[in-house]
DNA sequence: ACACCGGTCTGAAACGTTTCACATATCTAC
DNA sequence: GTAGATATGTGAAACGTTTCAGACCGGTGT
């Protein structure tokens, strides 16, 4: 080598500089500037077995709630060192397998994912090379793993109760047609709110959309506003905020007024729901919460020590804002 | 081995497959599926002597525009097998510089990024150890190297024409503190419209927030309002579309409507800007292509064939919404 | 019978680290 | 002065691939 010292001593300095003499670190330390060595990751690891980066697969990058969960795992896994593999799924499952293949290949730390509707078996194949694997935002089939999840029931219920409590007595749910689990959650704590509230279950129509996507948002208002005014709801729970902003932006094209004449209750409360066309009344989930949390759990698990799989349920709050709200006078448009 | 064969044969089997008789590939790839096995990159690209993985850096993974731009990468970079790192600044030096060390250790095979104000030396690093780096929404300061951005004099000039056509003779510049050039660029052309159009260079008042975001959109809004109304601008061209979402909010909150007493121009035409409490006029720059055309130069300089250093300019477009018309009668809000 | 060929497979080197057993030098205590 | 301990550095093995020179084999043309 440049400092006339031998490859071990290099690694020496590098990963263990206390063990060297202060003399020697030095000179290493000023030739690996002047070379500008940069350490091979893929032979330190290939010796280690395992590289310094998680995976994270999401269904929707372009959904900021996504990208709020993305910070809080960044907040966690760069102090760790970690680098994070960030894939987009788009909700299809060949998406995923492909990325979980490539993640697989690249012998992450762990995988951090929130699944399309079916656990993917190349999600399963992974747990069995003994790649811990973190469910984010979904609960946990089994006792055997890791996953951070928000109480999804409660949380249509929340959202119901709020518009029965300001009257409305035709609702409609407007989820997607991909099954995920998570909307089925919301959809069960709508239907039972709206049950217990009505004694009634013709009260709640269910709208199921291409995509959980603002596309997938209008799909559904369009179908609301063609039915017959006696039929026709008078407010929605929307699993996300992305399909409530599609469906507030169908209203409002249509001349349907919100909240007057169509109230409207999102999911997720992302930043923009506050600053829509009319502000959204949403159900907040703690979103870097769950993404610090998540790869908590994970480094736990992909750590030495004892780890004991745990699978927190977050609370959701409902935040009213005026998508929901009865107007009395109507003043300024915002 | 398992299938009873050299490991030099199962290298084959996976990467010339037409090099191995039929029954041995078979055997093998049985073989293969039956142990679970999955080829290490690590080793693999130890031997290549770099990973089949390229590096994404942006100033802010919660705004819009770059998950869009992240969006078109993975459309070209997936299909050729390679993996996305996407990484976040957040707009800090510090930041940047230690996801390209890191980049740099994982032997990525090039850089997409979008830099902070000044070129930090880490970059330079990675270009002299061999990796491309292409700019993303930035122009290069040489020849030589790629770069994929916008005509943003253009697009400043577009916003301000559009206000001063409207009979704004008061205009404010909303950007960051940052530096950065892509919003000097902006500033320059909205700076440039307004002194042509005006013939004073008193009409306009830059503003420039702690931060590009709706936050500092916010805090830019304040200071307006707290302005005498004799000199207050009636109008603001913003650097990007958080920020016009921040003003948006701020004025609204203060009563002040939109765009009567205030006309908002945002840039970027994120999504999100039609959805606005206002819809917001904006400059549109072409987001998915951005991202693809820096990733297919990108993967021309990393391949093997010649490549010639390109520099594509796209031309933005002013998209005319709610936010800056003068209305004339007073419908349901929208 | 012979050389040669293409097709198929093997074996070993090489990639750049980490790690570990071991060598060497220096110090401490008697 | 010697034994032992401590501090510092060396050299080689190992990680799991890819690649390349060559071995082997049955067939072909002469």
């Amino acid at each position: 080598m440049r400092a006339g010292v031998s490859v071990g001593t290099v690694s020496n300095v590098l990963n263990r500089p206390d063990v060297v003499s202060p003399q020697t670190r030095e000179r290493v330390q000023a030739a690996i500037a002047q070379l500008g060595f940069v350490r091979n990751e893929s032979a330190r690891h290939l010796r280690a077995g395992r590289s310094r980066t998680i995976g994270l697969v999401v269904l929707d990058i372009a959904n900021p709630f996504f990208t709020d969960v993305a910070r809080g795992v960044e907040d966690v896994a760069n102090p760790a060192g970690l680098a994070v593999i960030l894939c987009n799924s788009d909700d299809r499952p060949a998406k995923e397998a492909a990325h979980l293949d490539v993640l697989a290949e690249q012998r992450v730390q762990g995988v951090l994912i929130t699944p399309t509707a079916a656990l993917s078996p190349n999600l399963q194949a992974l747990r069995d090379r003994g790649t811990p694997v973190v469910l984010l935002d979904r609960r946990a089939p089994g006792p055997d793993q890791c996953a951070v999840a928000v109480d999804d029931v409660l949380g249509g219920r929340l959202a119901a109760d709020h518009l029965l409590e300001r009257g409305h007595r035709r609702i409609a749910f407007i989820g997607g047609s991909s099954g995920l689990p998570q909307v089925q959650e919301r959809h069960d704590g709508v239907a039972a709110a709206v049950r217990d509230g009505t004694g009634s279950d013709d009260s709640l129509l269910v709208l199921s959309p291409a995509t959980l996507t603002v596309a997938g948002g209008r799909e559904a208002a369009a179908q609301i506003i063609g039915m017959p005014a006696g039929r026709r709801p008078t407010a929605a729970v929307c699993a996300n905020d992305l399909m409530a902003l599609g469906v507030l932006q169908e209203m409002v094209r249509h001349g349907v007024r919100v909240p007057d004449e169509f109230a409207i209750v999102g999911y997720d409360d992302i930043d923009f729901a506050a600053a829509a066309a009319v502000p959204l009344t949403s159900v907040r989930k703690p979103r870097q919460e769950l993404g610090r949390r998540a790869a908590e759990l994970l480094l736990d698990e992909a750590g030495d020590g004892e780890h004991q799989h745990q699978q927190p349920v977050f609370e959701p709050v409902l935040v009213v804002r005026e998508s929901s709200m009865v107007r009395r006078s109507r003043t300024v448009a915002s």
